[in-house]
DNA sequence: CCTACCGATCGGTAGG
DNA sequence: CCTACCGATCGGTAGG
């Protein structure tokens, strides 16, 4: 018989309110301890625990340990999406749009708690070819939405290069802080925002 | 009985040769399958098998999985320091030798073959502690070559930001290539070297 | 969602 | 370096 629920569902419905509670709390913890450990090194009943259920739990929510890491992959995904376009819009200049999704990407993969992206971009490997196309979809309206922002940089005179080469070099550069930030240090999330603005575009009196 | 072999041995007395030719073949297959799977998603069989062993003698020639990661980093990471400070010797310009090192790193971490330094940037979590400050020692000396080029390019005016954190954007940026590279796609590691270079310091006529 | 469990796999070892 | 093996762990399931 089916025991786990639907990968879909997304709690709105009223009856399955607390079920979609425990299940949101699965992929809370499984994004954190994913992030920490590894996919390949978390075990599922570390998962079950940190959420307070016994070791074949998940399992009711969830029909296997992929599924768990693509939910994580998805819901992340679809959220910094709708954060990044929510940071885009109606902004006044081109980099006014940059420094936005510049400190929005920065917040996505750098804020304690959040660690979706994060599990995205460094455990892509351990998602299974079948469910890759979904995320991968996803992931294309995101980089969409650079790449108008770095067109309109490019317009302005801003930056020289709005290549997918150009993107995937603004990408890494950011991607790579997740790297080496210190949440403790002294420098914000900010202020290393402040920094890559104008590593990339020069600092304000050139502007 | 201690049964495998000291982990500094590094294959040049004449009476160890063929035992640190398998040991040497171990880290190379290691290194290549780490990088394909992941430290943890590579089985000490798989490795003992890729070098035409049966599953338990990997441990002859090194004492754990561990020992075996720290030697993969340790090697890959000691030969690209190496290269990378041949590749900066006695070059007569700042931009030159910055040229140099981006091609360098690249053709390090892209070329067929090798994975060494690949690993060290993708299964560092994987690296027990005890392990770390051994490979951290040589990742300094890596870096102080960069931060000396990039101070060398401020001073002449060719880049903004040669501070630690103007450096991590940039290996970030190259770092980032090793997620979007395709060996058999049409952008050489040459052309990548000439973008990154473009992208950082803009183009020719501007020097 | 829990209890109890299974089959498979894994790192590592004894002894040769 | 091989053979043979062990103890532990893991993803997942049956039945409730």
């Amino acid at each position: 018989m089916a025991r786990h629920r639907d990968g879909q569902d997304n709690g709105t419905s009223v009856s399955g309110n607390e079920e979609s509670n425990r299940r949101a709390e699965l992929v809370r913890v499984a994004g954190r301890l994913f992030r920490e450990n590894g996919y390949e090194a978390t075990p599922v009943r570390d998962i079950a625990a940190a959420a307070g259920m016994r070791s074949g739990s998940p399992f009711y929510h969830f029909k296997s340990k992929q599924d768990l890491l693509k939910a994580v992959m998805a819901e992340g995904l679809n959220k910094a999406l709708q954060e990044l376009t929510e940071a885009v819009a109606g902004k006044p200049s081109a980099i006014e749009a940059f420094r936005a999704i510049v400190r929005t990407h920065l917040a996505i993969i750098l804020e304690p708690g959040a660690d979706f992206v994060p599990v995205l971009l460094y455990e892509w490997r351990s998602l299974a070819c079948d469910g890759r196309a979904e995320i991968v979809a996803i992931k294309d309206r995101y980089e969409a939405v650079w790449q108008d922002v770095l067109r309109d940089l490019k317009r302005e005179g801003l930056i020289r290069d709005d290549s997918p080469i150009g993107r995937l070099f603004v990408f890494g550069a950011l991607n790579w802080v997740a790297r080496w930030y210190c949440p403790h240090g002294s420098l914000s999330i900010d202020a290393i925002a402040d920094r890559a603005v104008e590593f990339f575009i020069g600092p304000p009196n050139r502007r």
